[in-house]
Parts: structure tokens; sequence; C-alpha cells
DNA sequence: ACCAACAACTTGTATATACAACTAAATTGC
DNA sequence: GCAATTTAGTTGTATATACAAGTTGTTGGT
């Protein structure tokens, strides 16, 4: 078998929804029709109707049918790596000054978003990540005592507290915002920011199984950082896709 | 049947991941081995790890057997929305207005880019995007005549260029660098701000199959805009193989 | 006119079976 | 000892079948 037949299927269906035949929202064939059409059974037509459910090309009813799904307009998506691979993979030297690392009463935002009572103990880290001894970013942390009671003993010169973390408890999901801010005095300070420039912060909130895990605010200096990664035009055509 | 047996096996077999008993690289028991230990048939064991491995928490080798995947590090997925839509699921207004749409001599920053000769001829648009009247998003795009020749002859009051552009041309990619930059005089003025302040510049590639179609700035106020995402582990995005 | 029951069709789950493709280790032949 | 072959185990593809569960339209009774 050169090709899989559910692969062929998946290809013709495809190739209906790409030249328009299959508009948004119109319904497919079957399961029973598809098997017939291509003289298999129904359980490989369903495995190529499944398939493209999966990549977010269809969408199934039970009792209804299965339909094209809209098509995914300009959104995109934009990858966020930890900053210390980033650094690595840059071939620059990564380190990391831990500042701060203890307990404290809960800020009322932070105990929304960690589930937490309002100045109920939470943990709290204060780490400048450094790039060729270069302030890169400093992260502010709240940690959540109930699902990583050990935070505060760790040793953060040794390992970042997103390592640690994802050891403990594996994470399930995380949530992004980015702003670009005016930096405060504090944060100009551990930046070392000759002058205030806009800095980007990340907010990102991360969840295990059991909820929320911790929230951290990254900043980091506009002129040094910035997201996204492999931007380079610089570089003449280097990248032909297809 | 309250719960499906292929949930009930993908419970198990995650839990047992969690927990530490499979450590990354482990191996899994195998399909039969499912089957027996479950009582269930080998399809129904299989259709546990397929999708397992469908969620990147798993990966097989045929002849070999099944595996944990690497958990993922911090790395996450940011996703990008089209502004029209973001503000028109917001409930509010969105209008737009034209600034500029002209042929010009392409920058030397911008020929690497998109794959042109410098002082070529490139197709340039300037729009401010309003939220209620507010000027909410600067765009700044630049357009490949090659891919695009009808680019100047649109009415982008009717549609904004995206709309456009991915009805000519079907992206197929897109590259995206998030920074925080201090705005220029030009800027503010069109964006309205009294005085300076953050600004959040998204900057976007878009690929069509032919090639880079468009490069575009899309600049905003940080007291206004802020980039959201999130992110699920268990939605099929990464395939990370070790 | 309304409602209940039914029929027809859809997707969802599960099983038993068969063979193909691939891998790694054991066995065999030299 | 070494190479080729075999063998056992794994995942991959495909089929035929059965019943469950959900939706929609029809039919029929009241």
């Amino acid at each position: 078998m050169a090709v899989a037949k559910f692969a062929e299927i998946k290809e013709y269906m495809l190739s209906q929804i790409e030249i328009g035949a299959w508009p948004e929202h119109s319904r497919v064939p079957s399961e029973n029709e598809l098997a017939e059409q291509f003289s298999v059974s129904r359980m490989t037509a369903r495995r190529a109707l499944q398939e493209l459910t999966e990549q977010g090309i269809l969408y199934r009813t039970q009792g209804v049918g299965s339909f094209v799904a809209a098509l995914k307009s300009q959104s995109s998506l934009l990858e966020i790596r930890n900053i210390a691979d980033e650094i690595h993979s840059r071939g620059h030297a990564y380190s990391a000054r831990l500042l701060q690392l203890t307990e404290l009463p809960c800020p009322a935002v932070i105990a929304g978003a960690l589930g937490l009572q309002r100045n109920q103990p939470v943990y709290f880290s204060l780490i400048v990540h450094l790039e060729n001894n270069q302030p890169l970013q400093l992260e502010a942390r709240y940690v959540s005592p109930k699902l990583v009671p050990d935070y505060v003993q760790q040793d953060f010169n040794q390992q970042t507290p997103h390592q640690y973390l994802s050891f403990i408890a594996p994470l399930t999901e995380a949530e992004h915002t980015v702003e670009a801010i005016w930096p405060d005095d504090f944060t100009c300070k551990h930046l070392m920011l000759k002058k205030a420039e806009p800095c980007l912060r990340l907010t990102r909130r991360t969840f295990s199984r059991e909820g929320a895990v911790s929230l951290a605010y990254l900043t980091s200096p506009g002129s040094r950082y910035r997201l996204g990664g492999h931007l380079n035009f610089s570089l003449p055509n280097s990248r032909e896709h297809i």
C-alpha cells in the first residue's frame, strides 16, 4: 500500500475545502457516504474524518453530521521560550541573581489569580536573569504554597524556578499576556537601566492538574529583548518557503 | 457506559506519568499489554495510546514501542488575533482610516524580508485602526507587487488589508516579533497620544505558497493594547519527538 | 393543533480479526 | 567469530460487525 487509504480520503477532502467546493460550515459526506465513495470500510472513512477534526479542519456533532470549520484568519501563534534556553541557544552565558525568596501575605490581585485568600501566606521570589552578565529580565514570581510547599527551600542559583516547578508539578496549561510598560524605579535599578525606557512585560500564569501554580511577571528592557525569536531581516532571502 | 474505556486507560496512563512512575522516555505498556490489563480489545487500548500521542504526551516507533515524551519546558505559545476581530469580539465599534496607499522604492530592510531588490517598487499602505473612534493600532504594511499586483487598487476603507490578502493568496505561514518601543513623533500623532508612552510593536511577516507576501509593523499604545493568549497543553500543537 | 412515538440517519464506542511493516534480539550456518 | 536468517514482539492499516447515543423529520393518534 503506497499511501494509506485514510490518507487519500483526507487529501481529497482537503482539496475540496481548498478549492472552495466545500465552503465553511457546509456539510461534508458522512462516514457511510465516504466509505461507499472510496470503497472502504466505515472505520477507515471515519479515521479520515476524525483526524481532520483533530486538526481543527472539521467539526462534528453526534446525530447531525460533519462540517467544515471556519478557516483560521490572521490569527497565528507566537512561541514563548524559556529565557535560559534562549540565552544558551544564542551561545551566550546565562546567569541569575536571586534577590529575594520569602513568604509574604498574599496581595489581593495575586490571591485571585492563584485561588488563595487575601493575606494568606504566599511564596515570592525575585530573580534577575543575565546574559553575559547584563540584566535581561526581572522575574517576580508568586507561588502557591498549597501546591508547592517546598518552594522557599530551593536554591535558585542552581536551578531556575521554572525548572523546579515543572519538575514538581507538570504544567498542564499556561496563560500569557504581553504589554508594553513604563518601568518603575525598582525595575530600572535591577535591570541596570541608566535611564527609563519602554519595557516588555510578560505575565504568565501556569496551571497543573491541581490548579494555578504560579503567577510570574517577567520584565525586560525593550532595547535588549524581544519576543518571537528568530527575526533576522538583515539576512538576504535565506528563508525560501516552498 | 458512564465513561469510555479508552478514556479510563488514558486517565490511568496520565496519572502514572504525573506521579513519576513512568519517567520521561521510559517505555509504557504495549497495545497488547494494555488490552490484557484492562480487559479490552487491542483496538481500544490502541486508541488510548494514539490519542496520548497526538497530544504530545507519548511518542511511538513502529516495531519498538511507545514512550513518555519529554515534558514541555517553559516554551509556550501565544495567539495573535486579527485586530478587527478582536475589537468586534469585545462588542466595540471597529473602523479604520486609510492614510496612505502608494508604490515606493523598496528600502533595503524591507527588500530582504520580502525577497525583493533594493529600490525596486514595493507597495505600501498606512492605516489606523480605531476602536470606538479611538486609535488602537497603526498599521504600516509593505506588500510584494509580484505576488499581489492589484494591492494599490483596493479600497481599504471597505476591507482590511489582511482580509484582502488572505482572499488573494491564502497564508501558509506567519512570523511574528513583539517589542516594546518608544514611539516616534509620527506614530504619536496618528495614535493621538497626548504624550509619548511605551508602545507594543508587532512585526508580522506573512507567507503564501509563492513566498513572502507582506511585512507589517503594527504599533499600539501600551496603555490601550495588550496581547493575550491561552494555551492548553492537551491540545494537539507540538510534536516534540525527543 | 398538538404531542408522542417512531424511523432514519448521524456520530461514538467497542470488539475480533487479519495482515503489513518495522525493529531488535536470538538463532543458525558457515 | 561473523554474517545471514529467523523469530518474537511492536506499531500501522484495514475490514466487518454490533450496539449506543444523539438529532431530525415523519407519522400517527388524540
